[in-house]
DNA sequence: TTTACATATCGAAATATTACCATATTTATA
DNA sequence: TATAAATATGGTAATATTTCGATATGTAAA
């Protein structure tokens, strides 16, 4: 089918696994990397960073901005992209929140 | 085209991005969840507790057994599953390591 | 207000993903 | 070996994703 069944599932897993989804895309990946490094980055430094059309890249960036990892703001003729630490926090607290982790065996 | 690409991004990108893809999917998030509350569960017992068919629930398995992060162990007429803690520290180091935090502006 | 530049959106093609049912495979036990 | 139980695989339909080129939109400066 192609659609990914939702209903069964926690609110928390459910927005937490659309963030992650959003984080497993080696273009996107690499934008939230270049973003630890770069805060506060142009919008056409980030696609001079990437092997994408630019239409390509602009897509990357709305989609980490509908899952609000990132956010943009405007200043002059650019537009500024910063991650969204509260979501990047979210993210970090849930991956340190599972702790019980199984022994070896 | 659907094709993501990977050329142009370093092995890291394309592994870590590889691994967040699989966490990305409610399915396979709450079995991740369910792992590490009940480390060594019984594939059945995995099956009991998503909202899918079993045929569904093992794909999903062998998903995140692609990616390593679980592994699988018969024992009678069963598969028990547990976490594969190598792969779970390294999505831990990767979020992890990401502290250049910008300042919030 | 035109021009130039930066970014977003549209449209389309190729491929990937998710889900299910039906069936196959595997493993242990009768 | 036959059976039952557990798990995996094949086939397929529906939808999602990724990508690109072309074009639209926005924004600042001339």
């Amino acid at each position: 089918m192609g659609i990914t069944k939702t209903f069964g599932f926690s609110f928390k897993i459910n927005e937490m696994s659309d963030i992650l989804k959003a984080l497993g895309n080696p273009a996107r990946l690499k934008i939230i990397q270049f973003l630890m490094d770069s805060p506060s980055s142009a919008c056409g430094d980030i696609i001079e960073v990437l092997p994408l059309a630019q239409s390509t890249v602009s897509k990357h960036l709305s989609e980490l901005k509908r899952v609000k990892l990132i956010k943009g703001k405007n200043k002059g003729n650019n537009i500024y992209y910063s991650l969204n630490i509260k979501t990047w926090e979210k993210v970090k607290d849930f991956v340190l929140s599972e702790i019980n982790l199984p022994k070896e065996d």
